[in-house]
DNA sequence: CATGAATGAGGTTTCATTCAT
DNA sequence: TATGAATGAAACCTCATTCAT
């Protein structure tokens, strides 16, 4: 959805390909020099654009930040879910450590843009807030899809598959904003692990235990 | 600690109560307003101080934001850690439950107050940022603490008790972070039951799940 | 007269039409937003063309004000013009009446684009402003032929037609220009009345008086 | 009454201070230059002082205008009821005459002024607009006040005083408003001694028209 | 000690006009 | 011929901080 953010524009393919344009670029000053501290005049000269251009393409400095903030939840989304349906085949042990694996490295490499995410969807007006948090519920989405194999296969036995998902989902995101405390613990490697170790104490069935 | 910040009174004490009162006057404008759109003007008068008063305190306006979180941190962890010594003498299973249902209550009644926590540390400059770490260290020990215990007393089993008391703070931090998601689908009782629930799973003796 | 405004079109006709249209489509939205606060683009929505088209017909936005002044005059004259001819055969008291009816309602009816007028000549550069206001002065013609008629008559008495003229006239405009203190006490009716009894007063010849 | 317009200073007195002098000093770059044509640097610089200091005593570049229609209104009517009341001792047409000149006199030397009221007092938000006209309605007031006790001493026949008095100050005003018409035809002292000669046609009693 | 007036750089946004397509 | 994307100067306004009083 293109809409909501007022355009100086009717041509709905340019827009999206500036639109496209000015979240990739911006992502990348807001994460070296923060959202606060950028200046329009700055992610107008990241996008190598001018300031009267970039206006075309949004209504408003927020506009930006929202973009930004579609881009990458979109971007995690789809970069989680395309090798997640790699997964289907897998048996579903193994297929959640993966994923699981996936997500968690995923963090750490973009730490950054994780910790951004949540720092700054709360800077948005309500109705683009609620957008970009509808960007991301899919991500929860992946994990449960997972579960529920495992549970029909009986090698999982869950009583909330959501709240499971969600728990992993936002283990994972702790690493990003709290690796002020983690990062003195572990790696990625060992969190990624004992974490996973510990998931698994709450779904497997006693059957996958004894062994 | 009260050094770092700038001062122009020697008045050791009288800059001690003036600071607090900075802090919790000033927390109050940033939860009504967002801290971004706090300023110096609107924090001197919600302190009732004058411009001039108030930079006799602080050297800065970041300053203020150190002194919230700051003054917010320890609040929080002292309210925890002055309840939690209660538990000294209960059963490590029911005071980790009683310590859970503190904490997450907690979380709840000052959403907004965690949410800014994790929003405007990342904006303090990195000095006063890790002071502000480390205020928020010993909630995590608290955890730690019971569940030494129960593994002491044998009714834990735990091979990583940080990791475990961690997860059990971030997850409480996640009902004020993730709202958005998690009120959708839970009351705070039962995010809470449901958490209690799964921790146990990890962290149980076989005995105690037999009972 | 066409000319002053520069044009990248040689049709004549085309651009004659084009400006009417123009203005016509302009007065509108002028009258709905206000002239300083109408872009060039809200021009050509207005005016169901597109930016480059607009600028074929006009030179500069100041030319925009200039059509829609030039037009809005060539109206008003117009339409007292044309109905003052029928006057020609009534006896001038009642003529005068009846143009001063005509043109009262008619300020009445259009009193934005009255203020407008007078608001926004002296934004015009000072070729085009006297332009503008040629455009206007056969208004006063208008009133000036009745009364001449009337002195020729002998029903009216008067040292200097061209003040009495000019003085209907803008009394007529004063309906719109000071409707925030006339309003409160008159209805356009009673405003006429009043004001054609004071003329009155001034031009009828004793001989009428007596009457 | 100051207020409306937002302060960042309680000092009351200052603020009317500074007040006046932006009033005054903005009047003069708004006469150079026009209103639309007047940056606030324009106005700071003009004012002597720095745009910071503009703002503590201002909400917006339209309090300024706001601050120069009060101004300019207040200082006509003073100016008209200071030198009326020289003439509450003269007969009333002596005083009514005396009266006209003072208005249509100071009307012609502030010829830009009032101009300038007629065409900017509608670019006021409505409240603002609203004081603005009250400001101006006591000038009315000042020929009422002669005409009526012209009334009284029997000199002056008068069925609607209001609306003589309205259309002295109106014609007056005119003078400036359409000096381009009036000044091909007119001198000041012309204007005035013909317009006086018609509203006495409107006013005397047959005694003083026998005289 | 206390005050709050003053600073002025720099923020975001608009918009008349041009010109490559 | 017609389009509307692009320009970028300049508009208004804010605000952390200082310092004379």
């Amino acid at each position: 959805m293109i809409s909501q953010i007022r355009t100086h524009s009717d041509n709905y393919d340019l827009v999206k390909i500036r639109r496209e344009e000015i979240a990739r670029k911006s992502v990348e000053v807001f994460m070296k020099n923060g959202y606060e501290e950028t200046s329009v005049r700055d992610i107008a000269k990241a996008c190598g654009m001018s300031i009267g251009q970039l206006y075309h393409y949004i209504g408003s400095r927020e506009d930006v930040l929202y973009l930004t903030l579609q881009y990458t939840n979109s971007r995690i989304v789809d970069f989680v879910q395309n090798i997640s349906v790699k997964f289907d085949t897998v048996a579903p042990t193994k297929a959640l450590q993966q994923a699981i694996d996936v997500y968690y490295r995923g963090v750490d490499s973009i730490q950054d843009i994780v910790i951004f995410m949540y720092r700054h969807t709360n800077n948005l007006r309500p109705a683009a807030r609620k957008q970009v948090y509808k960007y991301n519920e899919p991500l929860v989405g992946v994990f449960e899809k997972i579960l529920s194999r495992g549970c029909e296969t009986g090698e999982f036995s869950i009583e909330d598959i959501g709240l499971i998902a969600h728990n992993i989902v936002t283990s994972g995101d702790m690493w990003a904003l709290r690796r002020w405390f983690l990062n003195k613990r572990y790696t990625v490697d060992q969190y990624m692990e004992s974490q996973t170790a510990l998931f698994m104490k709450q779904i497997s069935t006693n059957n996958s235990k004894i062994k």
